[in-house]
DNA sequence: TGGGCGATTGGCT
DNA sequence: GCCAATCGCCCAC
């Protein structure tokens, strides 16, 4: 049995949690890479200070606006890709991050991607030991241990025919833990993170840090 | 039109 | 724990 859309089409805050125990599963030419999904962020467009679709629509977030099932893909910091799941009815903007997952095939591949030489260590090159547990362990790295850039954005995660699909997996049917999302200047307070508990790969929380300068 | 800053990460002290 | 890397977005000028 399939994810179907409607399942998607709820408020993001029933979403979110449903996502957790679910797979996603990439194909491309150098292979399969699968990941369950351990931990995960709402964000609730125009009531949610936190959300990039606060502000209304742009070319960048057009994705939340749209139908449920779709891959929202930005870049940030210069040089690391996280990734959304489009979430509410159609033109409702809401998405759902995708923080953390575990590895469950193509671990090779997974280890690989996330081996090479990361940009912010351009000038050293240097193969690099990763434990199973951290391959997808935070937003960027889930990108990379998928191999998800910004030509992933717009993705049908539904739809058969996508190199990337969402797929039920193991339901996770226990009660996720829950806290505040990571990072955020705005609206931190808001217990929003959703995650399995006891889960290895599962990030760490971190608050947000202003500028020095 | 320019500049501050971000849903982050990895390396080094 | 501290901090640099690095660039696109977005809003205040």
């Amino acid at each position: 049995m399939p994810v179907r859309r409607t399942s998607l089409a709820r408020p993001v805050l029933e979403v979110a949690p449903s996502l957790l125990g679910m797979v996603l599963r990439r194909t491309t030419d150098e292979g399969t890479v699968a990941v369950r999904i351990t931990e995960v962020e709402a964000y609730d467009g125009p009531n949610d200070p936190g959300s990039h679709a606060y502000r209304g629509q742009t070319a960048r977030n057009a994705v939340m606006f749209g139908p449920p099932g779709f891959l929202y893909v930005y870049f940030t910091y210069g040089m690391h890709f996280c990734m959304n799941i489009s979430a509410g009815p159609d033109g409702q903007p809401s998405a759902v991050l995708l923080r953390a997952g575990e590895v469950t095939e193509g671990l090779a591949l997974a280890r690989s991607r996330r081996g090479a030489t990361p940009p912010a260590a351009s000038t050293t090159v240097k193969t690099r030991r990763i434990a199973d547990r951290d391959l997808a362990r935070g937003p960027a790295r889930l990108c990379v241990a998928l191999g998800i850039t910004r030509d992933a954005n717009g993705a049908d995660l539904l739809s058969r025919d996508s190199a990337i699909q969402l797929l039920p997996g193991t339901p996770f049917t226990g009660s996720p833990a829950t806290g505040p999302r990571v990072g955020l200047r705005e609206a931190a307070d808001r217990p929003w993170r959703f995650w399995i508990p006891g889960e290895p790969s599962v990030s760490p929380y971190k608050p947000h840090v202003p500028k020095r300068r």
